[in-house]
DNA sequence: ATGAAAGCGCTAACAT
DNA sequence: ATGTTAGCGCTTTCAT
């Protein structure tokens, strides 16, 4: 059997209330009692039992909230599975989850969204942070009233007091490049299609993938970088145009979303696949198009883990276990092809 | 505030120990005072409360064995890690677990290790089965006592009670012909390097990867198929004997052990690795090999996982949230390269 | 068959 | 500054 509060305050000859207040730094126990405690508690190796604390605490009241930009955006719907999942779990424990979905990237909307967050009373906050001044000034407003932060699925620069759940978004473009060298065998030409360069994930992917592709590759040429928005019929003009005048292309990259349309040009410009498709994370299109052999390979970044780590991680924190500080929860990259789905 | 075993007892006009006793299907309890209770928890939708549960019980004692041929294999490391993070997450509710860890496949020598746990109070086990009929009757067993057992990274036939935790060994070898059809072009002669026909994993692996080499790369010729006993001695020993006589060879499929050997003998070989190599699998040789770009990819199945899950299944049964049944709890598949660790 | 009460380990409100 | 006590939701023992 464990050791337990009650036996700390037999052996230091003081009350169960006193142990607790001494061993949580609560105030009110004098300085060399306070000692004794903590060295008896050392000595026997007291851990707190959790459940214990859980049942007594029902969580004091805790909330957690999660703000998202990801209203059309299908990559979320694992995120939110995980966020599912992980809601479950600690629901037992007295503690509550609260969702906030919304679309697309402005400031002012995120910033009010936080206020509504907080106004409902959350005591920790996982969002997908717009990577702006205000945001993190706002974030950091928000920690300074002791309500920890994870940044979900995309970083913040200049947070450290956040910690990060996602994907090293240059490894998963080195990833690609490595993809790329093996289906091509390391010769042809090829076209980096991205969503947008404001955007610091898909900077980094294109960063990672151009670095493997001329360390490695010296006879791959990479022709064009073009950039979508992440918006498909912008991917379909844009690749369409491309190809012809481009025809003898050997394969393409997609570093972020506008895919679905691009592929399609690709499709329409190249009935046998000669052209080679590496894309990033999976969709319903995404999956089929895999299947289906149009698509080679596709690099994912563990978006149910992201969802899960990211609630829990805040979990930890409030329940005292770990807590949340300047560091990288960063996801496995993943390699998915036709066959291990 | 969710419902309680209390509110429910005041709307039924009975003790909360009733309610107790109606809802756990313990003896004791009237046939319609029954009914009432269960009909008043169903409309309130009343969901017990694990964390209280848990502490009340203090985990009934239960014990969760762990009983694995792990010795001497570097691969279940990773499992270890996954059953340690899974135990100190179930520490505070009362769990405790035992692990076992064997040399070698003697049926004789399993038997007694599981007679060993029973002894030792498990109320629960986790176990890499060999397939064997006496394991099975012995596992029948088991569950007929009411031991719930997941069957861990290995699966055992006709054991249509236990749980497999593992990997889809057919998907693993369809993923490698997949990745092996990328690296090669679909063209060449290829060497599958197998451990023992006599384990299931094997065998499935290279069917799956034989059926795609044929299904999808007519132009690949699988010159043979040697086994190595999972032994890096007659690995790098066979290896090197067919380099010798097929000095044209294309690409290498390692789907087991014996890999260490087998791939020291085509560096030997091939110093300008022109042979492709596809293996399963990591280990710190593995690893290092894919990181120096002489193995070109590695088919995973999420060791981590496997244990971590092996051990909150076998939990989550004991604690009421889901039983124990035959179903196949398969890990994904993941591919490794030089870039995505 | 059912109710009452104690207790799991901890926290927090109330005394002193 | 410290002790006492009630209580978190559930199980279990002991009465009745």
């Amino acid at each position: 059997m464990a050791v337990t509060i009650k036996q700390i305050a037999t052996l230091a000859g003081v009350s169960r209330g006193t142990v607790d207040r001494a061993l949580n730094n609560r105030a009110g126990v004098k300085g060399e009692v306070k000692e004794k405690i903590i060295r008896i508690s050392n000595e026997l190796g007291y851990k707190p039992n959790l459940v214990a604390k859980s049942l007594a605490t029902r969580g004091n009241n805790h909330k957690i909230g999660v703000l998202v930009n990801a209203k059309g955006n299908d990559f979320f719907s694992e995120v939110f599975r995980g966020i599912e999942v992980a809601k479950n779990e600690i629901a037992d424990f007295g503690f509550k989850v609260q969702i906030e979905n919304m679309q697309g990237f402005d400031v002012d909307e995120q910033l009010t969204a936080i206020d509504r967050l907080v106004k409902n009373d959350i005591t920790a906050l996982a969002i997908t942070p717009i990577n702006d001044t205000r945001i993190k000034n706002k974030l950091a407003e928000l920690n300074e009233i002791g309500i920890p932060i994870v940044a979900l699925n995309t970083d913040i620069e200049g947070c450290d007091f956040t910690t990060y759940v996602g994907c090293d978004y240059y490894k998963s473009g080195q990833t690609a490049g490595g993809i790329m060298g093996l289906v091509t065998k390391g010769v042809g030409s090829i076209l980096i299609v991205s969503g947008s360069n404001r955007i610091l994930g898909h900077q980094l992917r294109v960063k990672g993938f151009t670095q493997v592709i001329q360390d490695e590759c010296p006879n791959i040429n990479i022709v064009s970088i073009i950039e979508t928005n992440d918006n498909n019929e912008i991917g379909y003009i844009k690749v369409g145009q491309f190809l012809r005048k481009n025809p003898d292309l050997t394969a393409v990259y997609f570093a972020a979303g506008g895919a679905v349309g691009g592929v399609k040009a690709i499709m329409e410009h190249d009935n046998i696949h000669k052209i080679k498709i590496i894309a990033n994370d999976l969709t319903d299109d995404r999956i089929k198009h895999i299947k289906s052999g149009i698509i080679d390979a596709s690099i994912c970044q563990q978006p149910f883990q992201q969802g899960y780590i990211a609630i829990k991680t805040l979990f930890d924190h409030l329940i005292d276990i770990a807590k949340v500080d300047g560091q990288k929860k960063f996801t496995q990259i993943g390699i998915k092809i036709k066959y291990n789905f």
